[in-house]
RNA sequence: GUGGUUGUAGCUCAGUCGGUUAGAGCGCCGGAUUGUGGUUCCGGAGGUCGUGGGUUCAACCCCCAUCAUCCACCCCA
């Protein structure tokens, strides 16, 4: 017992009853995601770790899954740094690719490299698996699928509304009930300018992220903690504690900030973003919260954060604006906006809610008793003809007890199943069973397609 | 990276004060039923009690270590 093989911690096998189900919600987002005229792209597993570095900021920087170079890869490294267990200089030496840790920087990379293939504004979608080195927990892995869209190559907020929209269909379709949460960095940054620590934005934003989570006093000691002065802190206080509709929380938060011309701009945009929605009739809560303020720190206009309603897990999509993202990469002044779905922790949301329709089996839908040669040479060439009709079909491979392919039949969930023996043959025709009601109908070949093709 | 939880059959879990042959339910296999699954009845297989050490006449049970696990923090989807 103690000898079974394992998978590594934080990593999932997927049963073919789970993947059917995960497939249901990758094949819903895609469809949304193709309405709005994006187009797939993939990208390589791993990167260069150059690439991937100082993107995610320290904690990032940690959490990468780093490759060991191939060859002989300890064998250049100076003796003095081997000595030194310095893991960060030694992994330099011996790593110089690493999995990627999501979906955006990897996408950032590949618009620079490949900017004068592509049709600007860019818009891609892409769904593949991230890695994590974290600690895996509730609703946490350490493999887990993204599914990012993004447009680059456009300032215009309808881009960002447009985003929504898809938030509001794609949790449409899955019949999850979620609230969108939007916020605006520039808003953030305009708060931290007026309250005198505009070089601790980064300190503050993650501190008031957490207001909801573990209370007003707590935020406040960390903030202390994290040496913001308490003069900052009392000036912050009414700005976390603002309330009202969408507008209302901008025109205070304008009385607030008026010093600061990019805290400003960010109110502009987001009443414009309003503005907009206002127009959609969408059938989503969208809502301002000044409070949220998400980790990545390549944001720099709205951000997004989408959580569930009748579900503890955390944000389930998040995204927002990026202005710089492919500067790094040496292509400045490309802006771009995007989010991206958490499908596993969607999928956690589903099963606990029970929202996944009935007929999402892969399994075939008629099943052929195997009862020897002649009757296997008798039913071959129906299962041809159901195949050309595009009803999938499946006969057992050998002439086993009938009880067993029964059973097989029904572990599967085939909905149908077909017996043929020497009487059936007799008459040249076939008995055909409705597995869930347990009748049957002697039918010719002809009766057996259409019956089959209701 | 920090703190805690739990490791007994394929799964979920009992297991008394440390005492001789470690149990249940579900699942699995076989039969009742040689051309009928999902219900029922009967029978059966399956365990180095996570691993290594220690205490003891004796350890699933106590102690230490180790590995794995889950949860929380950090951070995040």
């Amino acid at each position: 017992m103690a000898q079974k093989p394992s998978i590594p911690k934080g990593t999932r096998d997927f049963f073919p009853a789970l993947m059917s189900r995960r497939n249901y919600i990758f094949d819903t987002i895609k469809s949304v995601f193709q309405l709005y005229g994006f187009q797939p792209i993939e990208t390589p597993a791993m990167e260069n770790l150059s690439t991937l570095m100082g993107k995610y900021g320290e904690e990032g920087d940690k959490l990468l899954f780093k490759v060991l170079n191939s060859g002989d890869f300890a064998a250049n490294v100076p003796d003095d740094l081997l000595l030194a267990k310095d893991s960060i200089k030694l992994t330099n030496k011996i790593s110089e690719k690493g999995l990627r840790y999501d979906l955006t920087v990897p996408f950032a990379r590949f618009v620079v490299q490949n900017r004068n293939e592509l049709v600007f504004p860019f818009k891609r979608y892409q769904i593949q698996p991230v890695w994590r080195a974290d600690r895996p927990q509730k609703g946490r892995y350490r493999e887990f699928y993204q599914c990012d869209v993004d447009v680059i190559g456009s300032d215009s907020l309808l881009n960002e509304v447009e985003l929504i929209q898809i938030v509001a269909e794609v949790y449409r379709r899955l019949k999850i009930n979620v609230c969108l949460k939007i916020n605006n960095r520039k808003i953030l940054t305009g708060i931290a300018e007026t309250i005198g620590e505009a070089n601790r934005i980064v300190d503050i934003t993650v501190a008031i992220d957490k207001l909801d989570k573990i209370g007003l006093d707590k935020v406040n000691l960390e903030l202390e903690q994290k040496g913001v002065s308490k003069e900052a802190i009392y000036k912050l206080q009414p700005i976390l504690a603002l309330a009202g509709s969408n507008s209302e929380k901008l025109d205070q938060i304008e009385k607030v900030i008026f010093a600061s011309p990019t805290g400003l701009k960010g109110i502009a945009e987001m009443r414009k973003i309003f503005e907009y929605l206002k127009r959609m009739n969408l059938n989503l809560n969208v809502e301002l919260d000044l409070t949220l303020a998400r980790g990545l720190n390549y944001y720099t206009g709205a951000i997004f954060e989408v959580k569930a309603n009748d579900v503890e897990i955390g944000s389930i999509t998040g995204g927002g604006r990026y202005d710089d993202l492919t500067g790094i990469f040496g292509l400045p002044d490309v802006s771009g906006v995007g989010i991206s779905f958490g499908a596993d922790r969607i999928f956690d949301v589903m099963a606990q809610l029970d929202l996944f329709p009935e007929n999402t089996s892969s399994a075939a839908k008629v099943f052929f008793v195997n009862f020897g040669e002649s009757e296997e040479a008798y039913l071959l060439p129906v299962l041809v003809q159901l195949r050309q009709e595009g009803i999938s079909c499946e006969i057992f491979p050998e002439a086993a007890k009938m009880k067993k392919q029964m059973i097989y039949a029904n572990r599967k969930e085939i909905p149908f199943v077909v017996l043929a023996g020497e009487s059936e043959m007799a008459e040249g025709k076939v008995t055909l069973k409705n597995m869930e009601t347990g009748n049957q109908l002697l039918l010719t070949i002809t009766e057996l397609l259409n019956e089959l093709k209701k």
